[in-house]
RNA sequence: CGGGGCGUAGCUCAGCUUGGUAGAGCGCCCGCUUUGGGAGCGGGAGGUCGCAGGUUCAACUCCUGUCGCCCCGACCA
């Protein structure tokens, strides 16, 4: 195939789009690949659809080579089968939600577990069915807060889903290793670097779940990882908690004067000059308890405080905080819940007074404690003693106060100690570009999907669920991929196999290019032309290296002498190369 | 939802402070010249200045409201 630019439906621009900020957002609307049709939801042009069905391309291949069955469902459904399983509701306003002319609620659907369970639920009966792959490549529409960075956070966007069936454990264990093996080939074969993360199962309520992340400084998720192969989402990282520890040799708690403490910083300083360590060591913020009052609301409204307790050199994660309380909601307590609960004086609460207990369920003021896993039994801390200006000290958990719960919602900070031993962790950003997940049992009980198993009892089939974001990884491609000239494709990706360049007004130029063009074609080489007659050579050098085909010809003034040049868009490397001898090279290139 | 910014030609933007009949560059069309790094000259097409009210003899400009968009944060299977 010849595509001749100047018949190509395409308009590059000469400068950045105003609306566009990272570089694979602004580059392909200034290559004309996409165009911005509403906030998240983009138009495709003839060479962004062409990249997007290489993408599509490698996804199917290793999908269709673990045996998995493509289908095509509609992105458009009805309601029932989402209030069969919650999600009607607990999706909120993330979904688009419409009604057809009778007033019909239906929706466009995120993801699509619910229609893969019940069209199984339809055809299939017997263990000797399964296990089963189907997966498709399907649009997803998700009414995100604040579209972003182009393609990398769409509200309209193209998914490869995938969901496996299985009646036995060590066949789901079997399925989920398989995508996990496809993912690793795909994005191998992409080029993309990518780190798998443990991930949250939580807000799906499945079990084994991990996420491929691109690490990116513009990436959305923040995870760890350790030299000795630790990898985990924040959301997902679990803190070592300490052994317990005996407290019969503790000295007695003790109240002590704070005045003017109300935030760890003050109170360290305070303590150190007022209260000094007996063992001549300074006090740190790691060793106060910072309590922490939260506003859980639940999907039914009900609004309740919640403390947590953590040391006082980290900060609560809301981010994490969301995953532990989901589905409920969590922010802040507001000036308005510290009113209605006049037992928290704020800066200077703690679980403790003479009086007996002031946080727990069972306490004076019955709001729910829960602890940080670092407040293990006979761990001893300074925090506040429930009156202005005056803090305990030595006060042993376990011993002097209860919790109603282990929780992890503190930051991460790096050099924390891996969970499995494997040494300090570091910080980094990613971007999710694919997620395995054993779903288990779930969607198979809520919506009754069983099947007979060899001794003709009915069993509840187990599921996973495996997706990949088609043009989100278009976006990370394009993100991995460029320099200041503009893009630079991966060439399993790349619009065109070869960007051929007439850049001399001649006869004998358009000649030469003609013919290569013609001949190449005859190969099977997918060709962008630009034969652009009235467009000058700076015009369409411009071009190309905006465009991003890796592999340029440029046919000019060397045909004199019988020579063409080979330029290398990555490395810009232009190399003079008799015209015989072009068709065998790029031949070469391409293998 | 909180904070910030912006809506003027296809694109990138100026004009608004100080009200007086709409501008530039790029792109587009026609002609001539030019052709290896975003050409030159000449001629041309193209805008209800986001929308609605108000003030005024007169509003892109001032006032009020409203809608939309972008960025940061919150949110995000």
């Amino acid at each position: 195939m010849t595509t001749r630019l100047s018949q190509l439906f395409v308009r590059t621009l000469r400068e950045d789009p105003a609306d566009a900020e990272v570089a694979s957002h602004r580059l392909l609307v200034r290559a004309g690949y996409i165009r911005r049709q509403a906030p998240g939801v983009f138009s495709w042009l003839p060479l962004g659809l062409k990249v997007r069905r290489k993408v599509e391309q490698v996804v199917r291949e290793e999908m269709d080579a673990i045996g998995g069955q493509e289908v095509l469902f509609p992105a458009l459904l009805p309601r029932e089968p989402y209030e069969l399983t919650g999600r009607w509701t607990e999706y909120g306003d993330g979904i688009f939600r419409l009604k057809d002319r009778k007033e019909a609620d239906y929706l466009l659907a995120p993801t699509h577990e619910e229609v893969f369970t019940l069209m199984v639920k339809d055809l299939y009966s017997s263990y000797k069915d399964l296990p089963l792959i189907a997966y498709q490549i399907q649009d997803k529409y998700r009414d995100e807060a604040r579209p972003r960075a182009g393609l990398l956070r769409g509200r309209e966007f193209s998914m490869k889903d995938s969901y496996s069936f299985d009646y036995t454990d060590a066949g789901l264990d079997e399925s989920y290793q398989k995508h996990r093996d496809a993912y690793e080939r795909i994005f191998r074969r992409l080029g993309l670097d990518y780190v798998i993360v443990k991930a949250d199962a939580g807000a799906m309520g499945g079990s084994r779940s991990e996420e491929f992340l691109h690490p990116t400084p513009i990436g959305e998720d923040t995870f760890v990882r350790s030299a000795g192969g630790y990898a985990a989402n924040v959301e997902a990282f679990h803190t070592a908690a300490p052994e317990p520890r005996s407290f019969e040799k503790l000295t007695p708690a003790e109240v002590l004067d704070t005045p003017n403490t109300p935030t760890i910083q003050t109170l360290v300083d305070v303590a150190n000059e007022k209260h000094p360590r007996p063992d001549g060591r300074a006090w740190t913020a790691a060793d106060t308890l910072k309590n922490i009052v939260l506003a859980v609301t639940a999907l039914d409204g009900a609004r309740e405080l919640v403390v947590v307790g953590l040391p006082g050199d980290r900060d609560a994660d809301l981010k994490r905080a969301e995953v532990v309380f989901s589905p409920a909601g969590v922010e802040p307590a507001t000036e308005a819940d510290f009113a209605k609960h006049p037992g928290l004086v704020k800066g200077y609460i703690g679980p403790w007074s003479a009086a007996g207990p002031v946080l727990g369920e069972k306490s004076t003021t019955g709001i729910r404690y829960l602890v940080d896993p670092r407040v293990s039994e006979g761990s001893g801390w300074i925090t506040g003693a429930n009156e202005n200006g005056r803090h305990v000290f030595g006060l042993v958990a376990g011993r002097d106060f209860a919790n109603d719960g282990i929780v992890e919602i503190a930051t991460v900070l790096d050099g924390d100690p891996a969970p499995d031993g494997s040494g300090p962790v570091e910080l980094a950003r990613g971007m999710e570009i694919g997620h395995v997940f054993q779903l288990g049992r779930k969607y198979a009980e809520a919506l009754d999907l069983k099947v007979l198993d060899e001794n003709g009892k009915l069993v509840t089939v187990t599921m996973g669920s495996y997706g990949i974001g088609v043009t989100r990884i278009m976006a990370v491609i394009a993100e991995a991929n460029n320099d200041e000239k503009g893009l630079v494709w991966p060439r399993e990706v790349s619009p065109f196999d070869v960007h051929v360049i007439a850049a001399t007004r001649e006869d004998a130029v358009y000649a030469a290019a003609d013919a290569l063009v013609a001949e190449l074609e005859s190969d099977g080489v997918d060709v962008l032309y630009d034969d652009r007659v009235k467009v000058s050579p700076g015009v369409k050098f411009g071009d190309a290296e905006l465009l991003g085909v890796p592999l340029i010809v440029v046919v000019g003034k060397g045909v004199a002498e019988g020579n063409v040049e080979l330029w290398d868009r990555r490395t810009g490397e232009r190399t003079a190369v008799a015209v015989s001898d072009i068709r065998r090279l790029l031949a070469q290139e391409l293998g």
